[in-house]
DNA sequence: GATCAGGTTTGCA
DNA sequence: TGCAAACCTGAT
């Protein structure tokens, strides 16, 4: 089925803005995502998009899963014109969306990111999937209970194994309902992520903004430290940006890693 | 083979 | 409230 989207869309920027960590590029311009039970491919034929699915799928999924409803060049297009660095990494950046994903698949995923590199947290994701995921989706909540501490030490999680074991049983036993934690305000919300061992600031801001879709949070890593110090003069500046500061981030940060 | 990686926790001023 | 140091291990 073919869909056409009139806006910045451009799948290598996504999968390397650091948002995710299972989506693949499969041949020169076929991509696979997969989230909760759908799965779909995407190939990018420039003027259109040729995707796997239905249209019915498309409408209620991933239409949603990649925020498509949100106007991008317009949110680009409001940058001030006296922030030039900013605008640099907008341009460079344009074509990135800020993904709705899977709730429990981003608290894991971030968790185990805390001291990684990304192709490092690839793997582990990955080593999760095949040992407790069905048929390539990211396992339930219940999938993992089942983790031996062996197990979960031979995905390369090292000292976090303790940090996912507990945050598995949380959610499990429905000790906190990562769904109903979408109803909360922003400050809320990152406080009960905070709630998680091993989730300090930056883990929650990652959960917030790319599961909870928090467009506001802007998690800040030692690149984005180094932005900071280097083109703001060690000042913060996203608290000026409101309610985009987390897409304002995914630019600055894509920009720095490429 | 050393060094560092998209941080968090803990302990101590 | 703030600042180090320790932490597992894959990737380069």
């Amino acid at each position: 089925m073919k869909i056409t989207v009139d806006d910045d869309f451009d799948l290598d920027k996504i999968i390397g803005s650091g948002q995710c960590f299972r989506p693949k590029k499969i041949s020169d311009k076929t991509y696979r995502f997969a989230t909760c039970d759908h799965a779909v491919e995407i190939t990018d034929e420039g003027s259109y998009l040729s995707v796997s699915c239905p249209k019915k799928e498309w409408d209620t999924i991933w239409h949603t899963y990649f925020d498509l409803d949100t106007d991008y060049r317009k949110i680009r297009e409001s940058i001030p014109k006296g922030d030039s660095y900013l605008r640099k990494a907008a341009g460079y950046g344009a074509g990135i969306r800020i993904l709705r994903q899977d709730k429990f698949e981003m608290l894991i995923s971030f968790i185990i990111s805390q001291r990684k590199s990304i192709p490092a947290i690839r793997t582990s994701v990955e080593r999760i999937v095949d040992l407790y995921g069905h048929d390539g989706f990211f396992p339930k909540p219940s999938d993992m209970l089942r983790a031996t501490d062996e197990e979960l030490a031979s995905c390369g999680l090292g000292y976090r194994v303790p940090y996912i074991r507990k945050a598995v049983e949380r959610v499990a036993r429905k000790d906190v309902d990562l769904e109903a934690l979408d109803e909360l305000p922003d400050e809320e919300l990152f406080e009960e992520l905070k709630s998680f061992a091993g989730v300090g600031d930056k883990v929650a801001n990652c959960v917030a903004l790319f599961a909870y879709h928090r467009c506001g949070r802007a998690p800040v890593d030692t690149w984005i430290s180094r932005v900071i110090n280097e083109h703001y003069h060690g000042v913060n500046p996203f608290p000026c940006y409101g309610e985009y500061a987390g897409i304002m981030q995914q630019y600055m940060f894509y920009s720095s890693i490429n």
